[in-house]
DNA sequence: ATGCATCCTCTAGTCGCTAGAGGGTCAAGC
DNA sequence: GCTTGACCCTCTAGCGACTAGAGGATGCAT
């Protein structure tokens, strides 16, 4: 009935590295499991459930400590929703923000790209497009 | 006739700390200058050149590898205008992913959010939401 | 008993800087 | 000439989030 795993396999049940497992565990994300007779760490369903968590949240782009407070959140339950949507709406904002800068810099790289394959090799303008305040003096 | 920068100079004409441009010289990005009586750098037109290139790449997200392949083919211009647009066609794909998968992203947030916003405080479900394979079973 | 996968700890490396300690240099003002 | 303060020097360590490797122990199958 408990289910007691090797490292190894809760990595592979989470899509994780051992290693970082281990990091993990080290940096107190991942709470330190009993060992068996030969020193193996043994983990059971708990582990199993902080460790998912904690990959769909990487997997959504949460920092290690924004982890760390939605885990926090998440052992308390009562009140927490509202302060887990702050962090959720922070973090909504800051990838709003990052998908506009890309979008912005893509425009940048058409341009660049542009200019060059206009050209022939022998007087390829990209070089000249990345260095813009120089090439007029 | 030949502008001789400190390193302060160089740092604010072209938007760059001094820490990175000491360390784009450690890095080998950077040729190492002349030094003054007082062992201090002394730079001329070319690093300032040099110096810009390198910024706008890395403004535009080029990796440090990136610039460095960029700048040995700005060196020897003859072929290189192919060369610097698979690079930048390379840059440019990575780009593409990356907005990609923010997009989704952004999307699972959304829906994370709406579950969260349509509920009361008591039964929030967004932390079950980041566990997705573990609130069923 | 032997081989091999898996596990252990510990340390150092990755990327692209950034920050700090502990000093030396230089130009200006008095 | 002497002080002040901004700038410069080297060296080392730190950030985030792992990743990789050395050097060894364990567990399980044959």
């Amino acid at each position: 009935m408990s289910e007691r795993l090797t490292i190894g396999k809760l990595g592979s049940a989470t899509g994780t590295k051992v290693e970082t497992i281990r990091y993990y565990e080290q940096i107190g994300l991942l709470p330190a499991p009993a060992r068996s007779a030969g020193n193996y760490r043994t983990y059971q369903g708990e582990h199993l459930r902080r460790l998912s968590f904690i990959r769909r949240a990487r997997d959504l782009g949460f920092s290690i400590d924004q982890v760390r407070e939605l885990m926090g959140l998440a052992d308390r339950r009562e009140q927490s929703c509202m302060a887990v949507n702050v962090i959720a709406n922070q973090h909504r904002d800051a990838i709003t923000r990052k998908i506009a800068d890309l979008t912005a810099l893509a425009g940048e790289l058409d341009t660049l790209i542009e200019s060059c394959s206009r050209n022939t090799v022998a007087d390829c303008r990209i070089i000249e497009a990345l260095a813009p305040s120089l090439h007029s003096g």
